[in-house]
DNA sequence: GCAGTCGCTGCTCATCTGAGCAAGAGATCA
DNA sequence: TGATCTCTTGCTCAGATGAGCAGCGACTGC
């Protein structure tokens, strides 16, 4: 991408080479000779239109990506990977583009993982659902985090996770446990217990993570659920909570706001998290900015599935 | 443009193939190595995403056009050449941009015309002032239609036909004498005049025309002149009329609507224009679609400079 | 079951195109 | 004025690409 700025004839040659070429389908030695300059001259031109930003190429698609943000986004953050759907005209849309992809990165990540952890939530019901019969031949998964049980969506956590494990082949372990408990000795107890210790140590060493990330506002899926009331994120808020990663609140640099909070919540710690080989976020949405970036930026995920709007939000900070 | 449809397979392999080629600019070899299929099946997996319509490539700049679309309208209404300027994101700026291609083109016309016969109006305006100092070298310029005079715009229409002609080191001869005129005797009277007369002759045998056309409404430049008032604008669009040219009202087929006005009318009549070698009409704006469609498929020019909106405008009819 | 037809595949070959290089045209400075 | 430097231009050459063709398999109708 060369700033050389060009004179206005240069400009304007650029401009009906651009045509002739793209439109018109015409060699750049016919160009040439249409416009009195030879063929290199052609492609010289052809190369400074696109430099400058002259010729816009787009691929009109749903399934379509972003390469270049991606590669962007896996450069600036230190990705192993990024994954970046072009925003919909119809923003409600924007949610199962982002699903199928996600699906779609799942279905083509090598190694395949024997294991997978996953969180819950809407994100990860349309994954679920976007992923195909038989997407892997065996996949076991594991919930990473503790279930709602407590509101109308209950066994929604559940149906997610099974539905992963038996389109992949494989089978579902639950995480039988609430997501926030009232009191740090209650969640020892129930870590401590039996069957969920040893949840939750096949979730410790899944060899994959996926899961999204939660907005810190009143209409959180833990308000939701109940385990957190408004009042209560609101206060996270003030802390500096930007949103919640598989049930912990993160501030805008990845840090747990409320450590008491967090030796409640049940299940993986984002030290564990951080640590994984592979862990796949997915975030998208205007609302989920900022988020996206506490998470990508304090290496809580290796790979991002997002979208093109919110890709140009991360990079746009700090780019000279 | 093939309609030939895809399988869904092929479709998401078109798509990441166009990306890696398109955005990330590999080669169909390493496309084809990437995605495990030949670098021929990547090429023609390209194809048809071109022909889908997947792969949208655009020129964006002022002064840029729409090949394609010129193509179209020229093999649509028979036309010798047709310049379509694309829709700025800013309307208002339309008008000039269309006034600067047409200025463009009248610059870059071959064989160069010895005498240019034009009409007058805020359109011509714009493309006196976009030629540049010198754009022709002794191009004689000589008006076709009676001139504005009564009311506050008065020497406009003489402006504009001297500038063209000054920048074009040629001179210019104006039409002494009303658009419009009460009775057909004194049209009669005023056009056996030697002045007069002369210069029609000499507008008759102009070598090219350059010409806008105006819309039938109550804010006409004639009503605007006090040739006509709102009234009598709106019988002539009560009997069908959609526009003026060179004075004179037409209906969608390009014919004349009131002949009684049209014989009071002074100057070149449409006949003699339709018999032209080279009439270059520039009209241009969401108001002038029918003017436009009138116009150009009624052989009253042989060039047709416009917008992109216009031109589909004009291609949506009929087409299959 | 079998010939005919159609569409897809991989190939050859000619053409198109971009990288890199040497020469020339200006600009700059002593 | 002359020397030097920089930017542009036209070129060579190798790599990339599209047109066209023969072979193959699948489907159809008898």
């Amino acid at each position: 991408m060369e700033s050389t700025s060009m004179t206005a004839s240069d400009e304007m040659l650029s401009v009906r080479a651009a045509e002739l070429y793209y439109e018109d389908a015409k060699t750049q030695d016919e160009i040439g000779s249409l416009l009195g300059i030879t063929r290199w001259k052609v492609g010289r031109l052809l190369g400074q239109a696109r430099d400058h930003g002259i010729i816009r190429i787009e691929i009109v698609h749903p399934r379509a990506r972003r390469l270049p943000l991606e590669r962007e986004l896996r450069e600036r953050f230190g990705l192993a990977d990024a994954i970046v759907v072009p925003n919909p005209s119809d923003a409600s849309t924007l949610q199962l583009r982002v699903a199928e992809a996600a699906a779609d990165y799942l279905q083509a990540l090598r190694p395949v993982p024997k294991t997978l952890g996953v969180s819950w939530g809407r994100t990860l019901d349309d994954i679920a659902a976007a992923l195909p019969e038989g997407w892997a031949r065996g996949v076991d998964v594991v919930q990473i985090n503790g279930g709602v049980s407590l509101n109308k969506r209950a066994g929604t956590a559940a149906t997610t996770a099974v539905t992963i494990a038996q389109k992949g082949g494989g089978h579902a372990t639950l995480l039988p446990s609430p997501a926030i408990l009232e009191r740090r000795e209650t969640r020892l107890a129930i870590e401590a217990d039996r069957t969920v210790a040893g949840v939750l140590e096949r979730a410790a060493s899944a060899s994959a993570y996926l899961y999204s990330a939660g907005v810190a506002s009143a209409s959180s899926v833990l308000v939701d659920s109940g385990y957190l009331t408004p009042d209560d994120v609101a206060e996270l808020v003030r802390k500096g909570a930007v949103g919640d990663v598989v049930g912990r609140y993160i501030d805008a640099n990845g840090n747990i706001v409320d450590p008491g909070l967090n030796e409640r919540t049940v299940g993986l710690g984002l030290t564990q998290l951080r640590a994984a080989q592979t862990s796949i976020a997915v975030i998208a949405g205007e609302a989920k900015h900022h988020v996206a970036r506490a998470v990508a930026s304090s290496s809580l995920c290796t790979v991002l599935v997002t979208d093109e709007a919110t890709a140009l939000a991360l990079l746009e900070e700090g780019r000279q």
